[in-house]
DNA sequence: CAAGATTTAGTTGTATACAATTTAATGGCT
DNA sequence: AGCCATTAAATTGTATACAACTAAATCTTG
């Protein structure tokens, strides 16, 4: 343990020196930092990610759901059937192929929307990145989600 | 809902421009990463984080692993007893300030750190990041969470 | 076309996260 | 000393995550 190679090892093993346990901490102070905005909505952060991809898509399976949140159904499932109980949107089988489940969104799903577009602005300030170090910042993460996938 | 402004605020509600959700995927992605690894050391994830801050500090009380983790006593308790169960930790309460529970790491405890030492070497070459790219990023993000905290 | 492989959701069990509350101990102040 | 505010853990309840498994529908291939 006294060998350079194993110094260096350990120092590896510090949290500072990581690059995962600053990704996860962000990662919660985020959802953290988005809470007050989403408790007025009664939404959870992965609610609200569901609401975000379906305002833009209208109707989506549990499959595609879960390819763009990189979620399976294990956590789709439930999370989905409490939105459903709320009223927010439908689950119901393809017709055409009955695997597979469409979410639609219902009328009071959609008008979340006009309340939470204000949101990201406020996300925005809480941030105080320029716009150009947030353009660099989520390129970056960006690709490294490509990379990893 | 059609004013260039109203238009801006539902771009900004797309998943692909915010810096969030590639936080968010991101982290639980490294931790898939890190799971064959860790699944050899029959621990997880945050169990592992605990590890490392006890290889690098020896005995730490509950308040200051949260703090360094930014997690609270709801979580930490019952993840802390898991460990305690499996001998890798002992929870005792400081004789000087009887509401605060000191975590020591035990024997077993310490033994991980060897077989741990590898981790992180496996993960950087997963990564394929450069240790300039490497550097810039953890950078950022330490200097991201620092502005939240 | 029939059997086996594949695909899609759902289910089960375990482990986080975290808000909100509770309990016990300590500190500060009169 | 006695009282109140503060602090540190623990507890309670809800909602993710995710591995492993199940069930049903569809596809594939001989």
């Amino acid at each position: 343990m006294n060998t350079p190679a194993a110094n260096n090892a350990n120092e590896l093993l510090k949290l500072d020196n990581q690059l995962c346990f600053p990704l996860y901490a962000l990662s919660r102070m985020f959802t953290k930092a988005y809470q007050p905005y989403l408790q007025a909505l009664d939404i959870t952060y992965p609610q609200y990610l569901v609401l975000m991809l379906l305002w833009e898509h209208r109707e989506l399976t549990v499959k595609e759901l879960g390819e763009k949140l990189l979620l399976d159904s294990g956590t789709l499932t439930p999370l989905l059937k409490r939105m459903e109980q709320r009223q927010w949107l439908s689950r119901r089988r393809d017709p055409r192929d009955e695997r597979s489940v469409i979410i639609t969104l219902l009328p009071t799903g959609h008008e979340l929307q006009a309340q939470a577009c204000s949101i990201p602005v406020h996300l925005l300030e809480k941030l105080q990145l320029s716009p150009t170090e947030f353009e660099t910042l989520r390129t970056q993460l960006q690709q490294l989600l490509t990379v990893l996938r």
